[in-house]
DNA sequence: GTTACTGCAAAGCGTTTGCAATTAT
DNA sequence: ATAATTGCAAACGCTTTGCAGTAAC
């Protein structure tokens, strides 16, 4: 699926339910799908006004909120206060690791994992909508280096 | 380990660092390890405030977050804004799941999951240093009904 | 023409912070 | 006595909202 199919999923998505396609969900979309960064808000708005500076701050917003709902992009909370976002459509389901030294986002996808998600919500009588699983990991990049303001994390405490 | 000695870990923790065991301190840890439900900040501050109506919830934040960094907190973003809370002291690790319909949280554990979590991380070269992981559920239980203001969640889209 | 959407600025919400007074050590 | 902690209220950062004007249908 390219980024233009994945426009027209979007496009289809709002029209089906009576939403307008107007200039700036487009413009929203194509920037959303057109990069493979984890972004959140500010960077969507600021990455939009490099093309069209008059989007506002409340539109993308707006619009990320519909296409989060939609289930079109993802949202993953990185403890910075607010949330990092990547669209998903036409990628397989993956989980993270946040490396919680530099910040670093990384993807992973394992199979036996999601096959044990799924077995664990029926077994117990509930139907799985959907899952978010993250590793909170210390990279050992050569350049990991505080962007969180502190060299290494707090020991796992083994109090008890 | 029950609530007495739950305590006594916290003090001992916070005299080791220099940090004082003061009335306060001692209130908060006393409510967060005496209620085995889910609190959020707020929550947290009115139980305070029923034992005594003086301590301020900047305090009450204060605290949390010395707790939560220790490592006797855990919190859990449920999507409603803010998170919840819940002590982990003396309990074995859990993951949870949260209906969408109701908000309901459920723990559960699973060993088998546990060991791939780690194996995944180790396979990758990473120290694993925690890691959370929530599914998404419906839930089937009689009173299961909006209090998120809706009745069932959005089904899962199938746009491909 | 009708109705949904936009941009703006203000408000909202949970959380954090500066500071003078208080309290644990 | 000293230094950490408290309560207060103001500020914060991210997000949402009311509204009058605009654009999609």
């Amino acid at each position: 699926m390219n980024a233009a199919e994945e426009l027209e999923t979007v496009e289809r998505y709002m029209r089906q339910r009576g939403y307008r396609w107007t200039s700036q969900r487009k413009l929203i979309a194509e920037v959303v799908f057109g990069t493979h960064e984890h972004f959140n808000a500010e960077e969507l708005l600021e990455m939009c006004r490099g093309v069209d500076n008059q989007v506002s701050r409340a539109t993308v917003y707006r619009t990320l909120a519909m296409l989060e709902s939609a289930g079109f992009v993802e949202g993953l909370d990185t403890g910075e206060g607010g949330k990092r976002f990547e669209h998903i459509l036409g990628h397989a389901h993956h989980d993270h690791m946040l490396c919680q030294v530099c910040g670093k986002i990384l993807e992973f996808q394992d199979a036996e994992l999601e096959k044990r998600k799924e077995a664990i919500a029926r077994a117990q009588g509930f139907r799985l909508l959907s899952h978010s699983l993250k590793l909170n990991v210390e990279c050992l990049d050569p350049g990991c280096e505080g962007r969180f303001g502190r060299t290494r994390p707090e020991e796992p405490s083994a109090h008890e």
